[in-house]
DNA sequence: CCGAATCCTTTTCGATACTG
DNA sequence: CAGTATCGAAAAGGATTCGG
């Protein structure tokens, strides 16, 4: 994207980032305070990216998001959906129905991950070919 | 969705995300070609993000690496280097002095996973704080 | 229906010691 | 310097059972 250089392809994006590590390493690279793991290792989990997901088009039941991620366990998607509730990502909703429902919203902090979140998943779709690729070449010349 | 209205933030974003997951729901959601757990649980594990930033700005030896991300163990380091130049993100270069010195770089497909990277990693660090105060509120009003 | 509690297996990770 | 090998601790995850 943007100026299409020849051969040389991009380098120039992202100097933030680097300049940011470098900021980070100043400070003695705190790794209680450091976002990247403070944060990223949640939303990098397991289920977590998914379960936020499938929260994007609108609130839905435990039992529904169950259906739509058939192979997480009633234990994961509890603890995941209540680790996203103690941070704040999503609330919940309990309606005094028999038996109860009890349904799942993003909350505004929430939904203005998912912008990000959509950069990462589509980067993964457009480049899953290319990894799995270079997988298979790095295996192929790899002893046993 | 859409209608924007006063209070209620966004919403509109990201629409597509959320169209993806429904197109992955209708070819019965193959946990084995899905990239989101293919891709992003690679790169979402404990050392992966921080290595890939480290390398951002240059590439760097094995113990350079090592000193900018300090409580790292060897044993990690490598392999998560190892799962990086397999899924080829990294290369290896190998330098013949005595004693030999090692170089890892990005590679442009590495190189490419950075803009979406920075995206979570700057979203990760301005919701930080509201991240903890969510965190905070929801263990005053927990039971031991 | 939603979820807590228990048990058990698998995976991840770190510490240590050793090699070219 | 840049790893490899082995071990054990700890965490994550799954299956099952029970309860409001």
């Amino acid at each position: 994207m943007t100026r299409a250089l020849a051969g040389n392809l991009l380098q120039v994006p992202v100097p933030e980032l680097a300049d940011r590590f470098d900021e980070w390493q100043k400070f003695g690279f705190d790794a209680a305070r450091c976002p990247v793991r403070n944060v990223l290792d949640h939303i990098g989990d397991k289920w977590t990216a998914l379960i936020l997901i499938s929260l994007a088009k609108e609130g839905r039941r435990f039992s529904a998001v169950q259906r739509l991620i058939p192979d997480i366990s009633k234990k994961m998607l509890t603890q995941t959906l209540r680790d996203l509730e103690r941070d704040g990502l999503i609330t919940r909703h309990v309606f005094p129905t028999k038996p109860p429902s009890v349904e799942y919203r993003l909350s505004p902090l929430g939904r203005s991950v998912l912008d990000p979140l959509a950069q990462l998943v589509f980067w993964a779709e457009s480049r899953h070919g290319e990894i799995e690729d270079a997988r298979r070449r790095f295996d192929a010349s790899s002893p046993a």
